[in-house]
DNA sequence: TTACGCTTAGACTGTACAGTGTGGTACGGT
DNA sequence: ACCGTACCACACTGTACAGTCTAAGCGTAA
């Protein structure tokens, strides 16, 4: 077999294997985090052996990353997939239940934590998560902010990441901060106030002083 | 020198070598994480012999239990020190900007992000996080909207987590996950959005229908 | 002076682990 | 039958590092 160089980190064709090792890697990395995540138990968990890992993937750093770019890609572009359409209590209520319950599950946690954690040893990946979850749920939600006859809000795209970020936020202080030992709260009830404030600061005239300079490529 | 023990992190007295200790550890952990940071390094780092490490912490962990301990109730408590009395406009402005220009300091960033990091080995210092730290910061603001003469807020609670959340939020994805080359935008603008909306959804006769449950203890 | 507490430099031990090498097995194509 | 490819098990190398040990240098107090 050909010598998997560093710019590609894994073979195109025989892609089971890959996929076979890159599931096995996945609950490991999750788990323990990258550092305390050895190789030899990659392979073991992965059923396959410590020399096909290193067949199709040329270091451990490369495996990290295909799995990181896999992970991104494949699994969280499910909560946005739907376009947003009708009325905004009703469709804002339904995204964030759906954040929510997509964001609490523990795969999702722990993957941030994970790209939240090696962020400043691999801002590429941080970039990635980006790219591929943030980026995308900002511009799909400030479009439909922007678009929507019965809100007058100044400026979408802030409004757009105030919403997520309540969101995000709140599941991260509960969920991985272990926040809801020391403040439990009801996510009804975030959701609830949510909404109702961007839905009635959307109800006024709105001021004029703040103008979006400018928006999401 | 008499054992130091797993219950006790550093001995009480001759604490000035302690503090000179955690001093040098201080920017070893938050640079390159802990996994990444020895205690070799730490050592040089502090001006320090390998030995008085250990015959001020009694291990790896002990130390890095106590800098986080020192860290947390040391340094962030400032933004939240000064009580909140005004106009809920003028108010929430000035707060959202000590949080955004604090929040956005290198040391906060890579500790907020260490700890993140480590909250699945360690959920004991994402405890101690989220009690010096955000709760306070929630209490404060929450005891604020509930007693302001000006607001009529429903959920204080839920309405302080969506500030804080969208505050936060928005500087780890601009700083932490490297969101300011994607998708930039200016502080000021979150901020306005923030605060405008608050205030506005403040201003309305509240609806009935969401009933706060309980609240921060 | 002697003794003691605290320090230092640096050697040392044991372990974990990334990455390599060796030899052997299974299988499909020619 | 032979060959090449992909796989396996397992031994091995080199490095990094937590934690310990040794021997010696100070300052203070009896």
């Amino acid at each position: 077999m050909r010598k998997i160089t560093n710019l590609e980190y894994s073979r195109p064709g025989c892609a089971e294997k890959a996929d076979q090792i890159l599931r096995g890697a996945m609950p490991e990395f999750l788990a323990h985090g990258y550092a305390c995540t050895s190789m030899d138990k990659i392979a073991k968990s992965a059923g396959v052996s410590k020399q096909t890992l290193y067949s199709h993937f040329c270091d451990k750093d490369g495996l990290f990353t295909a799995l990181v770019k896999r992970i991104a890609s494949d699994k969280f572009r499910l909560v946005w997939s739907q376009p947003l359409k009708g009325q905004p209590d009703l469709v804002l209520r339904d995204l964030a239940q759906r954040i929510i319950e997509n964001a609490s599950e523990d795969e999702y946690l722990c993957f941030a934590r994970l790209i939240i954690g090696e962020s400043s040893k691999r801002p590429d990946l941080a970039e990635i998560f980006v790219q591929e979850l943030i980026q995308p749920a900002t511009v799909t939600l400030t479009e439909y902010l922007q678009d929507c006859p019965h809100l007058k809000i100044n400026d979408p795209e802030a409004t757009a990441r105030i919403f997520v970020g309540g969101l995000i936020h709140f599941i991260m202080v509960q969920n991985v901060l272990q926040g809801d030992k020391l403040m439990p709260m009801d996510s009804e009830r975030l959701i609830d106030s949510l909404v109702d404030t961007i839905v009635k600061s959307g109800q006024q005239t709105p001021s004029q002083k703040n103008k979006p300079v400018n928006s999401v490529s």
